[in-house]
Formats: C-alpha cells, structure tokens, sequence
DNA sequence: GATGAATGAGGTTTCATTCAT
DNA sequence: AATGAATGAAACCTCATTCAT
C-alpha cells in the first residue's frame, strides 16, 4: 500500500545514495504540492526543488502523477494509523468511550489540517482521475472494515441501536472523513471545537442506545 | 398604430438572439464538463459542441471559468429549491416529521447524482480556485441558515437536544452534503436506501430527544 | 491631400448627419489613439467611444488603417500652417528674422507636443506602413519645397554660405522635424527652452554667412 | 595534473550549446526583424528559421519583447563604439578636426543604414513601449556624455562659440542620430554625400567659432 | 444608413517528457 | 545514475471584419 506501484514499475532504488535522492524529490513535491496545488507545480520545479535534475525526477517516478500517488500512500497510512491507533476494540467497554471517540474525531480532523495543502491536492485528483479514485475507495475501505469490526462488538454486546451494523460502520466513517475534508477545503470557518464536540455527539447518540449512555455524562466537554 | 401586437414581436430580436446563443454554450458546456472534466474540455471544443464560434464563447464569458461559476450558480440555486421547498418549519411540528427529513436527504443525494459529472467539476475547481472556494462558502451558508432558523424553532419547542443550535445546523448540513458528495464523486458504493435510512436516523437522533420520539415508528423502512 | 481616399473610396458622405457621424468616429479614434496607441485600441473601441456601432465604422472607413491615415492628413495640414503661416518670404529680410526662426521652430515643437499621442501612433505606423511612409514623404516634400524656396532666396541675395540649395533646406526641414519628433516620443528630457534656443544658433549659423549676422544680437535669451 | 589542457574543453560542454542556441536564435530574429518588422514575425517562425522548437525560444526568452531588447543592446554597443572609436579628444586638436567629425557622421549614417530594417523594428518599439523608451533614453545620455565631454574640452581651448556646452552636446548627438534614422526609416531619398556634407557644416558651424575655422578647406568634398 | 452578433484564423505561451552526453 | 537542453503538441484568447436584420 505504500508503494506507488500500481501503473508501473520504476527501478527500485537499492542503493542508500538512490533512497535519498527520491526522498529529496517527495519531500520538495509535497512542500510546492502544498503551496501551489497540483497542476501549477511542474516537474521542473519539483526536480529544482529538490536539487535533483529533471532526468533524474523522470528515473525515481514515471511522471508527475505516479509521484502524487506515492504520496498520497504515505498520508492514508499515517492517517490511519494516527486515528486508530488511540481507538481499539478495548475502548469500546471503557467507561471513557465518549472522550475516546471524541478524541479519536479531534486526532483526524488535526492530522489532515497538518497537511490541508496536501489533502487538497490529493481529492482533486481523486475527483478527476480513475487511479486515484480506486486507491481513495481501497483506503475508505480499510477504515472501514476497521469501523465495522469495532461496531460489530459493541452490537454484539447491545450496545447499539441499529441492526444494520454496515451501514452504521459506512457512515461514521464518512462524516468523520468528510467533516475533516470540510475543514482541509477551507470552505469551513466555524468553530472546531464546538464542531467536535457535536459531531461526537452526533456519532455517540446514533450509535449507542439511550439506556447504554448517560448523556449527564456526556454534556459539553466546557 | 394597426400593428401594436407585432411590437413586442420585434422588440428585442437581438437580445433574444444573445439569450440563445449564451444558452447554447451553457448546454455544451454541461454536457462537456460531465462528460470529461473541467481541464480536458477545451473552449473550443464548447464551441463547437454549441454549434458557434471560439469569438462567441469570448463575447459571453471571459474565460472557462467563468462560464463554469455561472452553472455552479444556476446548480446551487437549483439544489437549494428542490431540498426546502419540500420542508418548511410548519413540517416539523408534523408528525410525518422523520419522513419529511428522509426525503429532504433523499432528494438532495438524488438532484446531485443527476448531474455528478458536473458536481465533481465543481468541487474539483472549489479546491483550487479562491473564487470558486467563496461562492461555494456563501451556498453552504444559505443552506445553513435555513437549517439554523428550522433547528431554533424545533429548540424553542424544546424537541431537541443540544444547546448549541448553530453547530447542530452546521454538523447536519455538512453531513447531508458531503455524503451526497460522495456518492458524486464514485467514491462509494454502499447501498444508497440504506445508506440514507441511516443517515436519517443519525440525523433524527442527534437532534432530538428520545422522549419526543417513537424509535418504534423508525425502524428500517423495509 | 486631407482626404484619406488613397487606397480605396467609400462612400462620401453627402448628408450632414453623415458628417457629423464621421467626425464624432474621427474624434473618438484621435482621443483612444493618443491615450493607448494604434494597436491597442480596437475598431469595437472607437465605435462605442464614438457612440456608433461597429457596422457604421466600417460603412465611414475601410478598415481601421484608413482612419489613421485620414487623421494623418488633417495633423500634416495644421502641422504646415502653424509652422509657415508666421514665416514668409517677407520675413527673410526682416531685421527680426532670427527671432522669427527661432519662433518657427518653437511654434513646430509646441504644436507636435500637443497631439504627441498621435504623432507617435502614426510615426510607428510610418516606420511600418509602406502607405504611410509614402504619405510622410509626401508631406516633407511639400515643406521642403516651400524652405527650399526660402534658402533660394536668401542666398540670391547673398545672405548664405552654401551652394547647396537644396541640401540646405533638406537638412534644415530634417533636423527641425526630428527634433520636434524627439520631444513627441517623450526620449528625451532636455530643457525644451535651451534646446531651442540651440537649435535657432545651429540653423542660423549654418546658413547665414557671418557678415550678415551679428552675433552680439543673438546670444542666449537670457 | 598531466592532463589539465583537456579540463577547459569538458568544462562547459552544456553552456556552450547553450550559446549557440541562444546565438541561433538571436540571427534568426534579427533576419526576420529586418524583412518583416516585428508585430509581423511570430516567435514560431523565429524558432523555426532557426532550427530549432518554439520551446527552446521560450527557454531563452521570456518572449518576443525581450529577445529584440536584447538585440537592441548589442546593437548600441556597437553603434557606439563605430563612431566614438574614430574619434577622441585628441582629435580636437588636430588639423583635421572637420575631416574627422564628417567621418563620425557618415560612419553613424553608415552603420545604421547596414542594419536598417533592424533599427526601424526597435525604434518602432521605442515609440509604443516603455522599456524600450527607458533603454533608448540611456543610450542616448551615453553618447551624450561622451559628446559633452568632447564639447567641454573645445569649449575651454576657446574653440567654440555657445556657452551652453550641454544644449550644444545634446543637438549635435540628436541632430546626427535623428539624420541617421532618417536614412533608416527610408523616408528621405536625399542624397547621401550631400547631406552629410552639408550636416557637416552645419555642426561645424553651430559649434567652432569663424575665426577657428577656415571655411577655405571645408567646400564640398568632392 | 445603421446595427451588433457572430466569425475564425492565427498568435502567444506552457510544460511534461525525452535523450544525447 | 545523472544531467539539463531541447522538444512540440496543444491550450488559450484576440480582434478586424462581415452580414443578416
């Protein structure tokens, strides 16, 4: 998952020397990719950030496109590591759960904020080209599945409303996804913290049955 | 004297010429942009498909763009009147009530995918491009508003849950929208009955109090 | 010669209103040609600053060449008077004849700066235009023969030094033309005052032999 | 060590293509320049007389503009040196005084005249664009300075008539460039012997007082 | 005569990619 | 492996001019 090599299959650098060059190339791309968005960095750019020739850029990747999708890698497997790794099945029967999702929420919302310029880039491509659309639903769906296993314990345990523990799985995925999209977009100002708290609550309350939560408990966080 | 009838005839032939022609371009052009994406249609290409000349595209629109933020003007607008004029604040008091939210959700996702292509070309230039990025602000905002005003009025009649009406009406906007983004972009393939009857659900659960509802009547649709 | 009718005939307008329509174009070309040049104003341009339509241009000029010419030859027929309706034959043996050089000269500077937007517009055509280049020539041909006519008779009356007639008057027209363009270009910033004040020394000295000048009466202005 | 004559061959292998491209093109623009006139020749048929693709052009120069500024340069470096090469302070002094400044003049006239097509493109640039105005400007205060150098120097020997050393200095410079670029635009059929003859005179004149000159030795040459 | 919508050839410029060194 | 000069297809846009009304 975290190698680009879907379309095609460059030299896989063996030698250390070759290792950094490409690193050099990746980091220049994800810092013009961030300032200046997809299309307006070219690769001469990229190969001049990174001190590197535009041969050498043409030897480390296929094209501009192929570097993208190495990063694009990079971040799904950070992202998803950052928001589960603090989120485990244990929690589910933690008497902190709420703060736990709510956390959980916070940490991919600021993660992907980190990286905003980034994200940016990455969706619009996801938008327009079949590769990276296919590569966005393949990483959707290993949250997901993630998602589905943990709802799946706690409907075991009758924790939860629904009987369609799928769709539940599917949608708490999205709206967390799609909130923190919202806030990478820059098309949102309103305040994050208050979004938070009531998309947690959001969550929580379509989750989890009445009987099964205190909502004293779980009042704003203020 | 004889003749007044045949005035309004004659009035406005020019204009009325205008009107067609600048039609022409924004048929070809919604039929382009779907059909290939926003960067891979060319201006002369809209041209020919409208049956006209590069020159007229020029006379109507500066440049693709601006053709472009003027069918995203004519599709928000659309959206916006195809989602509330089926809900009014008089539905909330209802008791078709959870129904009347099913269909507003259902009706969005279903007036987007009718013209994803173009929805998908839109985002895509909402990402990169300011002016794009600020109209798509002040849509989200009139939408909002709305939500805000109909959550108030549901708050006042002490229906709801939540304090904080604003960010009630924000977190329920943006996941209608964004969920009815995703099934835009292709991105997801989970069934959309059961995708919607959940988000109904989340909605109706996070915004009002169990005591006002009857989960009973609730269940899954089927 | 202050008709444009050279290269082509157009109608010739016989009716006032058609006058009137004519010059409010001619009018509006002079004003748009000064402020912006030739090729940055277009012919859409002048027919609305002239509040016509772009048809009625083209039903009064040919093409937009054909209206600079026109304008041409009005800017040479003023040029030409003002210069050598305050210098005749009579003057030459006036005992003011150096003020009224030196008068002439300044009255052909002042008269170029005036319109210089226009001098420059058509000077580059000049330099580009075949049509145009004849016409300049044309038109120095014609106040050179009137200065030729001039030196003639000076140096009849053996006020001159040089036999050369016609080189004499050749490189007087020359050099005052020049100079004056010089300022029109805007390229140089020498004190116009000084400059002709220099320039009346230079023409006086070169064609008056010494005996017939006192020098003591033509020291600097000041 | 032992080979060290072969390092300055490998040294720049790449920045000497680079000349010779740049060089290419630069003869390139200047034949087309000259035969057709700037607005005239387009940057592909540039490209293409000199064999190489319009994307090198653009390598070189930004665009058009500022290839022919470029030209411009070199071109009033060379002008520049043709005629105050063959004439110092020295020569002020010499016998042959007029001998040597109607040498300047013709060989101004001259050089000009050899690359006439070349300097009717810039000076047409020089009238509608103002960088090539500023550049016009400098140059010509670069020989203005040299000539009001020369001018001082005559002026303190007691050789000349003006007390304005820098009125003189700026006609005399103008005078000759401005006769130049007469013969340049090809608006004056006037013959060239005579006219240098006679500007000969009349810079002589206007400068030297009568008792310094013998006009015995300055007839016609011929 | 007047109108002004429509035309379309043609120029400028960009940039991902190649390939000789 | 590395280089970087060179490529050239292809997009954008302008504006003088026409012609149906």
């Amino acid at each position: 998952m975290a190698d680009s090599s879907t379309s095609s299959i460059v030299a896989a650098p063996k030698q250390e020397r070759s290792k950094q060059t490409k690193e050099k190339i990746v980091q220049a791309a994800i810092k013009l990719f961030q300032e200046r968005g997809y299309e307006k960095t070219t690769s001469n750019e990229i190969a001049s950030e990174a001190g590197v020739s535009v041969g050498s850029f043409y030897v480390y990747f296929t094209d501009k496109r192929s570097l993208l999708l190495t990063i694009f890698d990079r971040l799904a497997d950070d992202l998803y590591k950052v928001v589960f790794d603090g989120f485990n099945a244990e929690h589910l029967f933690d008497s902190e759960l709420r703060p736990r999702i709510k956390q959980a929420i916070a940490k991919a919302i600021a993660d992907k904020q980190r990286r905003s310029g980034l994200h940016k880039v990455i969706y619009e491509l996801v938008l327009k080209d079949q590769e990276f659309s296919a590569r966005h639903k393949e990483i959707m769906e290993r949250s997901n599945s993630k998602l589905r296993e943990l709802i799946s314990l706690a409907h075991a345990a009758n924790l939860t409303w629904d009987a369609d523990v799928e769709a539940a799985a599917f949608l708490v995925q999205r709206v967390v996804f799609d909130l923190s999209q919202d806030y990478v977009t820059g098309c949102c100002e309103f305040d994050l913290g208050r979004a938070i708290e009531g998309l947690t609550n959001m969550i929580y309350r379509f989750l989890f049955k009445p009987a099964a939560i205190s909502e004293a408990g779980s009042g704003p966080a203020k």
